[in-house]
DNA sequence: ATTAATTATAGTAATCGTTACTATTATTGT
DNA sequence: ACAATAATAGTAACGATTACTATAATTAAT
């Protein structure tokens, strides 16, 4: 099956590539909607998972409940703020070396991995939260 | 409120310890009924929370959309396969040196990180899925 | 440009993992 | 034994996500 065009599709792509956070689907929704005023809930969660599928867009999995996503897809890892929920960019160069380490301890075949850093962010800091 | 004994909750930590795999709360469920045909799923939720409160076992979320545990609190890392689902340890040493590179890239105060690495497991390998 | 084939959508219902609620039961200190 | 209180079973409610379906949009061929 071939795919086709849809003005819903290249508008949740745009919206996700314009913002430097990681919205979670709903998220994303209530701000596309603005443009957007009856598009559905489905259609931007059938879109963001193709978008993934794709490789054009990543999910991130942070362990708060739900899916959040990022526009960028170069490999880079997140901090998490326990306070607010905020995922942020971390400009931490990716660690390539602990695959192979990784390797050294399993006989299955290790492919990828996710870090996530957790902690306050600056603003919950600063407001003392 | 103090805490009080519970033969339900000694089950729970009991048959959580007792295996080396990393069940979610419906396996566990499903597992501590053989012995206690009654017990009830959100007593089963309600006590794996507080254990990890209390820091006697942890909480996993790698990403698959329900949580898994662990009784084994020792700091190490776990492999996921993304055939199976199985959630495997993997006996690598902590990475202490990570978290303040990690503290280099960010105004916020890192306190802790997860790694999980993915790929295909033993068994699938074997089978050819 | 029309048409026909097919994919995508909006809107809604259903599902899954998890938490909340409540009347009853179990534990604990007196 | 009793009173105070925490824990339970059972069920309902919840939030995130997926599935379903009739309609609309896209595409390729006439």
């Amino acid at each position: 099956k071939t795919l086709k065009y849809s003005r819903q599709r290249e508008s949740i792509k745009a919206s996700l590539m314009a913002r430097q956070d990681h919205p979670t689907a709903d998220t994303l929704y209530t701000s596309i909607r603005k443009e957007y005023p009856n598009i559905s809930l489905g259609t931007v969660y059938r879109n963001l998972n193709l978008l993934v599928e794709l490789g054009e867009i990543r999910k991130l999995s942070c362990g708060d409940g739900a899916d959040h996503f990022d526009g960028d897809i170069s490999p880079h890892y997140h901090f998490v703020c326990r306070r607010c929920g905020q995922v942020l960019d971390l400009p931490l160069n990716p660690m390539e070396h602990i695959n192979p380490l990784a390797q050294q301890c399993t006989q299955g075949l290790i492919d990828s991995h996710s870090i996530y850093f957790y902690g306050t962010c600056k603003d919950c800091l600063k407001n003392n939260k």
